[in-house]
DNA sequence: TATAAGCTTATTGTATGCAATATTGCATAC
DNA sequence: GTATGCAATATTGCATACAATAAGCTTATA
């Protein structure tokens, strides 16, 4: 797998921004550490001790604090008063509420975007798909998984509105540290590629509830797909 | 109106936590600064000088930037390197976006309430709303605001979904300061209360589409009250 | 031996000073 | 008269030192 050339979005969701500004500290220790936390080279529960990071990453304490704080509003790490911060840990439960909320957000993406999707958006939403199709016949998970990400930021997008995307977003990355493994349940892909097959149906023809209805059930999928996974049912 | 003994809760969403631990400086001056911009007495497009509102509130820089980051990530200031940080000021357009998703956020809030809510947190929704009728009477905005909030707080609190209620505050304390001049015009404090009659009915039947349904036109008329206000449309 | 109180140590919270960068005013050219 | 570039200034970004607090250890006592 490849280093990715530059970490995750703005915390206040991708404001687009010229984008080759140069960074602060803080934005690059704060985007270091949201990677890692989101692809698992930091797994939940890990405490994070500044002094040590902040020497591994050299800079001082100051900016990493400041990222440690945005990564804390980004629900990525919890910190309390005089502790290390420690990577977040849902409960099962919590979890559970989380990826229930996800399926309403993508299925609200998808009617919207159903309803009001420009026609080079449509297009665009198929050649990825078509893109998944080709990848899924060669089962590689990583790169399904990358390809996955931009169909469903598509469709976020096609929903016109900035807010929506925003917060949507923001939940994915925070469930990203627990959907990692779904793609590794045997016959996953395909089974993806079916719902998205479903989905984009939908939006094309317009059909609102369908779109709708057809996101909620993909994403409760993968929900169940990383319970499974977790050993939690 | 009296001082709020305290202020906006831990940013993300009221982490119970015993409560009466001893805040940190940053903690304080954030409570503060939410406070000044949710109800008004920073403006948005406000700039905010580090150096000066630290020596007002008596404390260093350090402790002020990492509360004014807080309120960027809450999406109550916005900051770009080495500028000043500024009250969110949001396009028009994008308000209406907001206010969109705030309207489908507390909708599903209703649905799953209609679904879920305990008989005890029935009964407390009843008791609120009654006491909204008694304070209609004396056409008092600012006691009715008070018990509006809670209204609508004990409807996400009985949709059993604890980050859906995190967002959904989340969101609301982002529009405060667009929809704090609602109950200023004519006669829309009778009107909310008609619409609320309408929600609580449809929660206590258990009708989750009704439940949605009501809400969402309620929160799409604050919107249309306040677009009048702000002389929008 | 178990427990609890007090001290010790490690770690976070805050203040301050310096560095880096954006803004403002002025000078100069067109 | 307007625009452009440079210098001066003000403000934020960062590093470091110190203060405050919580965790861990030691020791005394039951």
């Amino acid at each position: 797998m490849k280093k990715k050339p530059s970490g995750s979005e703005d915390i206040s969701a991708a404001k687009e921004e010229g984008s080759r500004r140069k960074l602060t500290r803080a934005e690059e220790v704060r985007a270091r550490l949201a990677d890692d936390i989101v692809d698992g080279k930091l797994s939940p529960g890990m405490p994070l001790d500044e002094t040590e990071i902040a020497a591994s990453y050299g800079v001082s304490r100051t900016p990493l604090r400041e990222a440690i704080r945005d990564l804390a509003a980004m629900g990525l790490v919890e910190t309390r008063p005089h502790r290390s911060a420690i990577v977040t840990r849902p409960s099962p439960e919590h979890l559970r509420q989380m990826f229930h909320v996800m399926a309403e957000l993508e299925a609200l993406c998808a009617s919207l975007a159903a309803a009001s999707m420009t026609l080079s958006e449509r297009r665009n939403l198929e050649i990825i798909h078509e893109g998944l199709a080709r990848i899924l016949k060669e089962n590689d998970p990583s790169h399904y998984h990358v390809l996955n990400e931009k169909f469903h930021a598509a469709i976020y997008a096609g929903s016109q509105n900035a807010y929506l995307v925003e917060i949507t977003l923001a939940t994915r990355r925070r469930l990203s540290p627990f959907r990692r493994a779904q793609f590794l349940t045997a016959g996953r892909l395909a089974k993806s590629y079916k719902e998205h097959d479903a989905i984009l149906v939908a939006i094309l023809q317009g059909n609102r509830e369908l779109a709708a209805e057809s996101m909620r059930r993909h994403i409760l999928t993968v929900e169940d797909s990383y319970e499974e996974y977790a050993g939690l049912k």
